[in-house]
DNA sequence: AGGCTTGCACGTACGCCGTACGTGCGTCAA
DNA sequence: TTGACGCACGTACGGCGTACGTGCAAGCCT
């Protein structure tokens, strides 16, 4: 059985799927290696090493979130569906978000998501300066939303249990954590992202209309 | 020279040390125990495993904020004053801060500021599920805005070539980065993150407003 | 055809890592 | 005095990233 050539392509996939199946910490040049029946060394002639690996990693998840944006909608609804494409992320890949939001690209599959945003929020009517700074507070709100949906921030709220148990905070120095434990344990996280994301797009309207009205 | 005992605030205090002398990725056991002069192995005389002296790290830092809170300003400022002494944690340690916002921690450190700002959105009058949500809208903005702060990557380069260079951006592909190069290449902290606060404490106030008044 | 370069898979080895386990020493209670 | 205990420490094991060398097959030049 001829197998199919090593790429680079083929070791960014296999890290991709064994990120999904056993987590971040399970990935090692060694158990990538292994997952493709190869030598651990045979890698290092497609990949220069781990770092660069990750950042394929994230590159390619990166390239995987589908934006279809339609440029005759109102910029509020581009906005809106750009944000929602940017969170599929955390659907599709769980295990991989963090790595791809903890290593900036500066290579075309990151730069077209924030050239996307620019682009859409210029023709919102804001100039340069505002359009960063706009950009910037959705990433922050984003990036700060995905971490929490992926347990990696202080979510209050992995699925099951036991972030906050009711019975296991001092309801004497917490009245507040205890009181609103079931509301801090559960967590919809689309809910979640979609209340924040409107509040923003409106507060953001605002700005526009004074200048021009809402297009 | 009798030295000090070694004890579990020295550990922790001297993890936290060389963090923020050598970054996250400099942290080892033998590292620590180098530094404090002591055999490795007797650091876990005093910390059950390398996880729990991270947490240790995590709350450390988190309990060393500051908040001055005065329970008789407008909740509008007493958020802003809370945000803004969570923000603090970026600049007293800025190579700590991506630990100790993705460790979740249910100790006293980690609740204590959830429990201030659950109470401030409730005297502003928001019901529980709705402080609920705009604490998590916070926190998700929070958290994105110090991750973007202390630069997401372990090597904490001072200010420079942070997402873009001009010329290497092709302008025909991405003809908006390319345009804004400058302005997305610097970014004062402080201003974009009271940007971001001062919308969402607008936009939610109007949310108050609707019902009862500004307070 | 014969020789040479090149590309790639692979094994070995080094210096790190976290930590399980055992040992020896100082102190204090009985 | 003796026993237990707390705590510093050494050794050792399995796993990590990767530098380096080796060998083999395919393609290129005369």
């Amino acid at each position: 059985m001829p197998t199919e050539p090593l790429s680079r392509g083929r070791i960014v996939a296999a890290a991709i799927e064994l990120i999904e199946r056993e987590g971040a910490d399970a990935v090692s040049m060694r158990r990538i290696a292994a997952e493709l029946g190869v030598g651990v060394m045979s890698l290092y002639n497609h990949v220069p090493n781990k770092d660069a690996l990750l950042n394929g990693v994230a590159e390619a998840v990166l390239s995987e979130i589908e934006f279809t944006d339609d440029p005759d909608a109102h910029w509020t609804d581009r906005v809106r569906m750009q944000a929602r494409a940017f969170r599929q992320i955390a659907h599709d890949h769980p295990r991989s978000t963090m790595l791809v939001v903890s290593r900036q690209l500066h290579s075309t599959a990151g730069l077209l998501p924030v050239e996307r945003a620019l682009a859409t929020l210029r023709s919102a009517g804001f100039d340069g300066a505002d359009a960063v700074r706009m950009l910037r507070m959705f990433i922050a709100y984003i990036v700060g939303s995905l971490l929490r949906e992926v347990g990696v921030t202080p979510t209050f709220a992995p699925v099951h249990n036991r972030l906050v148990k009711a019975e296991s905070v001092d309801p004497a120095l917490f009245p507040e954590v205890s009181s609103l434990a079931p509301l801090l344990d559960q967590c919809d996280h689309e809910a979640e992202f979609e209340f924040g994301l409107e509040l923003l797009i409106q507060a953001i309207s605002v700005h526009t209309g004074r200048r021009e009205g809402t297009r």
